[in-house]
DNA sequence: TAATGTGAAGTTTTTCACAGCG
DNA sequence: CGCTGTGAAAAACTTCACATTA
């Protein structure tokens, strides 16, 4: 993920272990959920069940932030969305540019969750002339050409690549080059970036791969219990309805 | 994630660790470049670097599928493949439905890499009646009133949810019901389901808020290091370009 | 001889279980 | 009393480094 450029260990951040970084944005949307029914306070055992972890772990995780429950009680909603948000630095607004304006990015564009929270999709980039001027999800699409300039007028420093593969190391590079040091990736290849950017990527055939091997796996377990069951069956006609019975049989 | 069901830990199948499971997708990737490229054999050096993880990873990787390679020459990339795929249970053909065809239903619906390898769009489910029939991708759009029938006439098991998030629950809540074991959702809802049904999920706003903790750290790096640059100057000031010297103000 | 395969060491993450506090 | 906060133990994962072997 290259998140080096500092000495610091790259898989820890402000002493906060990236494991409980990824989780903080899960906690921070059933506490958000949590917020808008006017639920004052919420113990760790309840927002962990929303979250979908186990409350242990939540409050590990809630330790590496400080001490923002209340002993008996549990914790301020509100508070606690202000403190996760600001660890997670939505308390400002993160310009972001979507490249690749193709049906994945108009749904991105078009993508609800976004500007609530912390982002803001500052312009949309594609490199289809025909797109240029077209307006998506209200923003007109601009040209390829234009993309340093709208990197650099727009202070952006996160990106989306939504292009297909073949695209997507070339747009990489001059997302970089042009300051961006964050990015999320859609397509369907490892980008190569310098020390001190970020890459996420998303993979709609890596998830559905994982998927299909533990589909697999069930299978074959539902085979095994099945000759599991058939060779019980067959050992009980063979020793009788007891089982601890010294087998006439050999084994 | 609800690996379930049986007596074995969650965490592990068919005795390979999860974090190899789920690099095993990105191995297959570059392997299957390789492959397209007629590149005979690949040592794990070269393959880590395109897979862009370090090779021993990989070679421990490897060694939890057996011993495929040779030592002195590296791995055969077609026999890599072809294992890979068998470990994965991509040999067969996974049936898939895409509930919730939107801006990103239709984006995975007509995503390519899809029907290359393992799966195929069995078919598309959508609420919105005015959708039923309009091809999407070249596959008819078909109501959620059929979904039961649907799943089980293609006997899926393996259910994308692109609706958006008030309907997910629900959604799920069916395709669990008609059979499906595997669901890979789109929408920024924790699901609940029944142990032995997995579910991975794909959210947007949870990967641009890791990149934005980062980003904000980096920044925070930044205004630490000039204000260390500041500092270093001001001592120099006070104690002379050498440094070294005892101080003539207080620290 | 070059590169795999792997014990062993090191690191990170999870879980346990309970002391401590409101 | 109830629930947080956290040391300590356990588990999972990564990395090292080298014996092994084609």
């Amino acid at each position: 993920m290259a998140t080096g450029r500092t000495h610091r260990p790259a898989t820890r951040s402000r002493g906060i272990p990236e494991a409980t970084v990824a989780r903080l944005p899960l906690y921070l949307r059933a506490l958000t959920a949590l917020s808008e029914r006017s639920v004052p306070t919420v113990s760790s055992e309840e927002l962990a069940a929303a979250a979908g972890v186990n409350s242990a772990k939540l409050r590990k995780d809630f330790s590496y932030l400080g001490s923002y429950g209340t002993r008996g009680v549990g914790y301020d909603v509100e508070y606690l969305v202000y403190q996760i948000s600001r660890e997670l630095g939505l308390t400002q607004d993160w310009p972001v540019v979507i490249v690749g304006i193709g049906n994945l990015g108009a749904a991105l564009a078009n993508y609800g969750g976004f500007a609530s929270r912390g982002f803001r999709v500052a312009a949309l980039i594609d490199a289809d002339p025909a797109m240029a001027g077209k307006p998506v999800a209200g923003i007109p699409v601009q040209h390829t050409d234009d993309l340093e300039k709208i990197i650099k007028d727009n202070g952006v420093s996160i990106g989306v690549i939504a292009t297909p593969a073949g695209a997507a190391q070339q747009v990489c590079d001059r997302l970089v080059a042009a300051g961006v040091t964050s990015i999320l990736n859609f397509a369907p290849t490892v980008l190569s970036v310098p020390d001190g950017v970020d890459v996420r990527k998303v993979d709609l055939s890596i998830e559905l791969q994982i998927l299909a091997f533990h589909e697999q796996r069930k299978a074959g377990e539902e085979a095994e219990a099945v000759l599991e069951a058939e060779a019980a069956a067959a050992k009980e006609i063979r020793e009788g309805p007891d089982g601890d019975v010294p087998a006439v049989m050999p084994a």
